[in-house]
DNA sequence: CTGAAAGCGCTAACAT
DNA sequence: ATGTTAGCGCTTTCAG
């Protein structure tokens, strides 16, 4: 598959075509005009001369394409050693009209899921061969997304993935043209294109009907800015009280993406007795959530129950322990990228994927006006 | 799932951008006429044609290098905008010899500093027409870092930038040829190349004798997985403990980068009377630790301080709010950029760029054996 | 099987 | 100022 393959393939295959790049450049800066013609990396014509072959020969054995007599085969084989040779990604690139690169784009970067779904993503394209590159589009507002769109097709992707975990991802998947293979990252399904997804809706609806099973009469819910009027947590929030005869369904509180927005909150629903359990969007608010409510006198979970979403790393050790769901976003990024393998290859395979999130059960919900043991 | 095959009715789905990379391009050769031009992707040609101009005459009016006629460059900018024409980044590497990529090498992405770093890049890349891509170093371990670097330069990146706070960053730089421009980033001045720098080693002093001066005779140290024998926290540690006359000083405890480790040594040091003070290598690991003194019976900052580092979003929620270090990442990533800029551009600049972070003071921290006011 | 020839899409050198 | 001519380093016909 992967087209270096032929070179590595060699058994005594040489460390050094690693460090060949080396060549002298530390002391080049003062000096400057050594030869310079030792300093050229070596092309496959360098390679064809000295094993006196032709160019193209060399090129079968690089790719395997086609085969070669033992005799040349070894002879080229000992002439890429010599020369430390190694294929200019480049110009195979141009000929072959594919740049082995994705392109992720994104309305951030460092958010505990997007930093994990682009890790699964970096982690199974470099298995592959693939180079990722990652756009960020600062905002949902038209120049914003054009300017970033227009630097991600400049980089001329194989494929792109979007994470539309929010409006601007939302935003740059509109805009994206119809000619590249594109596959979207998110928590509800879409339409039109490919798409890998950890079903939140689903998710959301246990998380509540949790809550709703150890006695509370409602859950509030309190959520993170979703990706177009309503995301699927937020969806499967509303179904659960729904399907319980819930006809008041309370509105939402709505947090930014900083944790801090969720403290806020947490102080105002201490306000309020009558809110006595609280379904969070992700985890990083619950802390918000609770921290609010804590230090405005309020008892999670003995007064107050308050779910996250995520399972992020920090959530087991928050006090108390955070219950929330498990999202495997590695996994998630990694589904994307085998979605998007098979859309660039042209085969036509499943357009989706998706994954059922586990809920974890801690300590930070409990029957409503009751105090629990803290476990051990 | 979707499976209509019934051939192109359905308005939403499009089936056919799945297939139409796939582009006839074997047999075109001679034919080349009718639709094909709908499907190729416009080159630098297609332009010139009609614009009715030259080629090179397109080319000058995309690189700006040299001028053209007012009236021929607005044919060529419109013939461009018609065609909705981007020029190819592949064939313009293989002749000028410049990517515009700046290639990011880390032994991990989403850990909070590495993503808030990469945060930077990006932004002052892109603000910059450059394109970040990612490589992750898995481990330190010899075939790891070939792999990776082999992978980097294959992208043939304008320079790289090389998150060297891990041993697999430190290894990867050490792979890296001399002949690309590298900026190093990490928390304690190298010598080599240049560098990017939080200058980890003073604040972690400062902070050291912050917790000193608060009464402590001694203090702990739980440090996060070193880049090397020791890094700057520990370092400024170590010195700021000297420097106060303290002979013994206590050997670091081992965690790793989960915070989960961290409530494990916490368990550890509960069972010590002797503890009163410790320093942790970031914030996360102090929640671990927080947690694990916590569960364990011992109060925070009762009857011991911990601090942390980096100022993580949610130190300031935790419970005690986290005596830290602000370490501002985004920054320290911007100024890598400008630092690798220069570099690019073979001017001799500054090679080093060092911030001090600041001590921020917040509640986990107080003076040994005593009861502090939880503020407010 | 193998070499000669023909590009891939673009920019750099030359001529005007 | 602009068109012509050459490549960049590699893969792909296409003969033989």
């Amino acid at each position: 598959m992967t087209t270096t393959d032929a070179v590595s393939k060699d058994p005594d295959s040489t460390p050094e075509w690693l460090t060949s790049h080396i060549r002298d450049g530390r002391g080049r800066k003062r000096g400057a005009k050594i030869n310079d013609r030792q300093q050229r990396p070596p092309v496959i014509a360098d390679v064809a001369r000295l094993a006196g072959v032709s160019v193209p020969t060399v090129s079968r054995v690089l790719t395997g394409a086609a085969r070669v007599t033992p005799d040349k085969r070894e002879r080229v084989l000992a002439a890429i050693a010599e020369l430390n040779y190694r294929p200019s990604p480049t110009a195979r690139l141009l000929v072959t009209r594919r740049s082995r690169i994705i392109a992720v784009i994104a309305g951030q970067t460092s958010q505990y899921g997007y930093a994990e779904t682009i890790r699964g993503i970096e982690e199974a394209a470099r298995a592959d061969g693939y180079t990722v590159t990652i756009t960020v589009v600062e905002s949902a507002d038209e120049e914003s997304v054009d300017r970033a769109v227009s630097h991600l097709l400049d980089q001329r992707a194989d494929g792109i993935a979007v994470l539309k975990f929010d409006p601007p991802g939302v935003a740059a998947l509109n805009k994206l043209p119809a000619n590249v293979p594109v596959v979207a990252i998110s928590g509800v399904r879409g339409k039109s294109v490919p798409q890998a997804v950890l079903d939140e809706t689903h998710a959301a609806e246990s998380l509540t009907n949790y809550l709703l099973d150890l006695g509370h009469k409602t859950v509030h819910h309190v959520r993170v800015p979703p990706s177009r009027r309503e995301d699927g947590r937020t969806t499967g929030w509303r179904r659960a009280l729904k399907t319980s005869g819930i006809v008041d369904v309370p509105a939402p509180f709505e947090a930014t993406w900083h944790p801090e927005s969720g403290r806020l909150i947490g102080r105002e629903i201490a306000q309020d007795p009558s809110v006595t359990a609280v379904f969070c969007g992700n985890d990083e608010i619950a802390m918000g959530v609770i921290k609010g409510l804590t230090e405005s006198g309020r008892r999670v979970p003995e007064d107050v129950s308050v779910v996250g979403f995520d399972d992020h790393p920090l959530a087991r050790l928050w006090t108390p322990a955070i219950t929330t769901v498990d999202q495997n976003f590695v996994e998630l990024g990694k589904r994307a990228f085998g979605l998007l393998r098979t859309a660039m290859a042209g085969e036509s395979g499943p357009k989706f994927s998706s994954a059922l999130p586990e809920l974890v059960i801690r300590e930070s919900a409990a029957p409503p006006g009751e105090s629990v043991a803290s476990s051990e």
